[in-house]
DNA sequence: AGAACGTCTCGGCCGC
DNA sequence: TGCGGCCGAGACGTTC
């Protein structure tokens, strides 16, 4: 489900919501999606008592840092969220979890001394969970290798250029490469390479220096807009409330499939790239 | 029936 | 013939 955009909402969404609760419980249904460690018991153990400091991201991974010098590692993959229960609200029926309908694939809960609850729920039980020391989330295999964030005001056109040198692929999947550029899926690759004009088979040893510059600029622009709008809910995302994101009617590109180019009136047409569903305007992004 | 917002692993092929 | 690297397909649950 979530890309950069979204992963950066729900993070924001815990900052505002979660900081200094207290975990007294963790409950799971699903082992598998605990990486390690891979039962709930000495998961439990370990973490009983923290306390929530601060949650941050890194590409599309989640991680909240607690008092114990411990920190939780999520990935949503797929079709995870991150939801947060409030018995309060369920007394007074508004709590907007009980009418997501993805509740039912709750696996696993963190429950605070407040009496509130985060749980994680995942329909196709792709996402995963790890506790790991706090100095060693980032040398995690998963994470030591990602390449720089797009945000980072250190990504510069300069550190892009270098990033994509040498690269060998077509620049669609070579943007969704974690290791090339960090956060980027398979929505916002489509909408860049939208508004970037260009194809997005077409190879990166063949992209004009306009080009480079154009997805360049597309991608800081795309990824701090949707994170304005709070993520793109196609389908299944949702923050920490239940809620869809609103970038979702700016779609130029990804899942439009005959529908006609809001630059040209051309359709959308959809091809296949490394097994990957792609959107793109025939006219506007030419090879 | 086919596709779905992600990543990891495996097997085959290419070229030293 | 042997090995490393790259690439694509398949796998992972489940829904609509």
């Amino acid at each position: 489900m979530p890309e950069l955009p979204e992963v950066q909402t729900i993070v924001s969404d815990l900052n505002k919501k979660i900081i200094g609760k207290k975990i007294v419980d963790v409950w799971c249904d699903w082992p598998k999606i605990l990486q390690k460690p891979k039962r709930i018991r000495e998961f439990k153990k370990k973490i009983k008592g923290a306390e929530i400091k601060k949650a941050w991201r890194r590409a599309k991974f989640i991680i909240i840092d607690t008092s114990f010098n411990l920190s939780i590692i999520f990935h949503m993959r797929m079709t995870g969220h991150l939801l947060l229960f409030n018995p309060q609200l369920k007394i007074k029926n508004h709590d907007p979890i009980i009418e997501d309908p993805v509740n039912r694939f709750i696996h696993f809960k963190l429950i605070f001394a407040d009496k509130t609850e985060l749980w994680f729920s995942d329909m196709r039980k792709f996402g995963t969970i790890a506790l790991v020391p706090q100095n060693e989330v980032l040398k995690e295999k998963s994470l030591a290798k990602l390449g720089p964030e797009p945000l980072d005001e250190k990504f510069t056109f300069t550190v892009f250029s270098k990033q994509l040198g040498g690269q060998r692929g077509k620049i669609k999947q070579v943007l969704q490469n974690q290791e090339v550029i960090a956060g980027i899926g398979n929505i916002y690759a489509d909408e860049i390479l939208w508004e970037a004009k260009v194809h997005p088979k077409k190879l990166v040893s063949s992209l004009t220096p306009t080009n480079l510059r154009n997805i360049f600029t597309a991608i800081k622009k795309i990824l701090a807009k949707a994170i304005v709008k709070r993520g793109t809910s196609v389908a299944d995302f949702r923050d920490t409330a239940g809620k869809k994101g609103f970038y979702n009617g700016m779609r130029k590109a990804y899942q439009r499939t005959g529908e006609p180019c809001m630059r040209c009136g051309k359709k959308i047409k959809r091809i296949v790239i490394g097994g990957r569903g792609t959107h793109y305007c025939p006219k506007c992004q030419k090879i």
